[in-house]
DNA sequence: TTGTACGCGTTATCAG
DNA sequence: CTGATAACGCGTACAA
């Protein structure tokens, strides 16, 4: 609990650097008083140049870091902090995402508070919650559950928010999703093109938006080309390779098996390749659709397509957003929804 | 400049959520006084259970968030902020990395800063600067250049630091390191049991810590089994996989070619391995030995064996030690370096 | 050009 | 158990 306890032992300074230097003492440093040491970080304007170059020889010689958040308590000042909440870095779409993010708000000077909800809602609920009172400036966030009160205006304290990849029923707010519903009709057209007519369907959890509009994208590509659905065909609910893996393995002994298979995302395209590699499976045999493009997609042992799109640009475009609201002219600006494209990758 | 202009505009209130409700608000609507908030707040210790209802009551009816910023400019309080530097998340390496430290870090209710230097110096060090002048607790670096005055202890107010996957000459700090030496030692070896005498070596450029010591291995394990090194066969400076890819087909063109290829990292090894698929190597002409293991290096189209190691448990490990410093009952423990284990992954 | 007074939101301290 | 007071580091407003 009470872990510095170093104030008034024994030696009365010196002992440590136990509190970092203020603008106190970079003033005593320079022989000036603390505001023309203020005024002097700021760009030394209406300073004394003589005076600015000792306050910076001080400044040097002390170590001495502006406090930021003593600053930023004061009204109508900025953190120029910005949360950015994900499902999973160690995924690489989200990891292009929020470098992405990064790079815009870097360019604004803008600091980058991030957090893995891991898909769990109540985590995210906490995150949320903490970097409100962290003052950020705005708030990205892949929502995880389907609930949105925790990220309401009034619980967020009037945060600027953007939703990144998922849309939340019922919550306004600006918003950047992939084009889900158009890519995987896309995808899922290309494979009846192709003659496919028993085509398998595995993916993550319905709860999941992204996987909804999906499997939507993938239903009405049906619908349009007079194919029936297969409920047996049709596997959801895997959120790692090795679900998908076994769920590609029972797949393969459905009576009357399916000719292609169309992969949600990425983790279940992994999945689905290993199972067809496991069990030997010809090529030509087994015809591999995925959304989300990953690295070396192109040299797997199978003739795969993928329904690419570019997440570092969803990234950018989240953060753009929000920094757009934030220096908005207007007192509150209508919500947005950006969609951003997909493409058939060979 | 001047942004939020809306304090004594037309109506008095109401007009916007200007500002945020604060513990005075707080207090103001549960009937008591700020003192009792802050300390229902902390847990209701020492206030009367009734009291505390009406708090927590207030505390949702107005969506009041404590103000962490105000509360860590008094002093002996942490911010429970660690900053983070890493090269870049879009390498699965260093997401690993970040999502281990995060892992560790959320445990114990602390969030993460988190920075991307991409290899640049003079980005690293704005990081570390503005950092630490969010007052953050603690400081995990994957340090990018070779200086290392901006990490000094005074350069950064004393601020525990631990640098990950890479060490700094002359900068006494906690270390976790990948036992790369051994490693890349191990992997060369491997290779010369198998018979190979001319091996290429396809690597980063030579101002990064672990490319310096992977080399070390490669040229130990050569020297001890007494066979030559030969410079024609050494490609170091490729920082991306296509760089890589053409270095290694320049290789394949060298008179006496190599028989087998050491790739020092996982963007080398995905480079390398697009060159020999380009070029339709035959899987028997060309042995590949890559450090770091990537996702689906075990479906390439080559006796691929990795040099494998655990990125998240360095991320863990690395947020463990600023943690134990931060918590340490001894005033400055000396610095530890810890390596971590590789593993020959066929 | 420079300095003083005050307030930002919070909590440790101490009095009640 | 509760509240008043002061102080944390900084910047605005105002005074010199």
């Amino acid at each position: 609990m009470d872990a510095l306890d170093n104030a008034d032992t024994a030696s009365p300074k010196s002992v440590q650097r136990s509190t970092a230097p203020t603008i106190h003492d970079v003033a005593a440093a320079a022989g000036v008083s603390p505001m023309t040491v203020s005024r002097a970080l700021r760009g030394g304007k209406n300073v004394r140049p003589e005076k600015v170059l000792a306050v910076l020889e001080a400044v040097a010689a002390l170590g001495y870091h502006r406090n930021e958040n003593a600053r930023s308590i004061r009204p109508g000042q900025r953190t120029g902090l910005i949360g950015v909440i994900i499902t999973n870095v160690a995924n690489p779409y989200y990891a292009q995402l929020q470098l992405g993010a990064e790079e815009v708000l870097a360019g604004g000077g803008i600091r980058m508070l991030a957090g893995n909800s891991g898909e769990d809602a109540e985590r995210e609920k906490t995150l949320v919650h903490d970097f409100v009172g962290r003052q950020v400036d705005g708030l990205i966030v892949v929502p995880s559950g389907t609930g949105s009160e925790h990220l309401e205006t009034e619980q967020i304290g009037g945060v600027p928010l953007v939703l990144a990849s998922r849309q939340l029923e019922g919550l306004a707010a600006d918003t950047v999703l992939i084009d889900d519903v158009a890519g995987a009709y896309e995808g899922t057209r290309r494979l009846v093109a192709e003659g496919h007519e028993r085509i398998a369907y595995v993916g993550n959890i319905m709860s999941i938006f992204t996987s909804r509009r999906r499997l939507d994208g993938f239903r009405r590509a049906h619908t349009s080309a007079g194919l029936p659905l297969d409920p047996a065909l049709i596997r959801v609910g895997q959120n790692d390779p090795d679900a998908a893996r076994r769920a590609m393995l029972e797949l393969l002994e459905v009576p009357d098996p399916p000719t292609a298979v169309f992969s949600e995302n990425n983790r279940n395209t992994v999945g689905v390749i290993r199972a067809l590699s496991e069990r030997r499976v010809p090529t030509d045999r087994m015809r591999v659709m995925g959304f989300d493009d990953f690295e070396l997609s192109d040299m797997m042992p199978f003739p795969l397509t993928v329904i690419d799109h570019d997440a570092r640009e969803l990234g950018r475009t989240a953060a753009r957003m929000v920094v757009e609201r934030l220096d908005s002219d207007v007192p509150d600006p209508p919500p947005r929804t950006v969609q951003l494209p997909t493409t058939l990758l060979d």
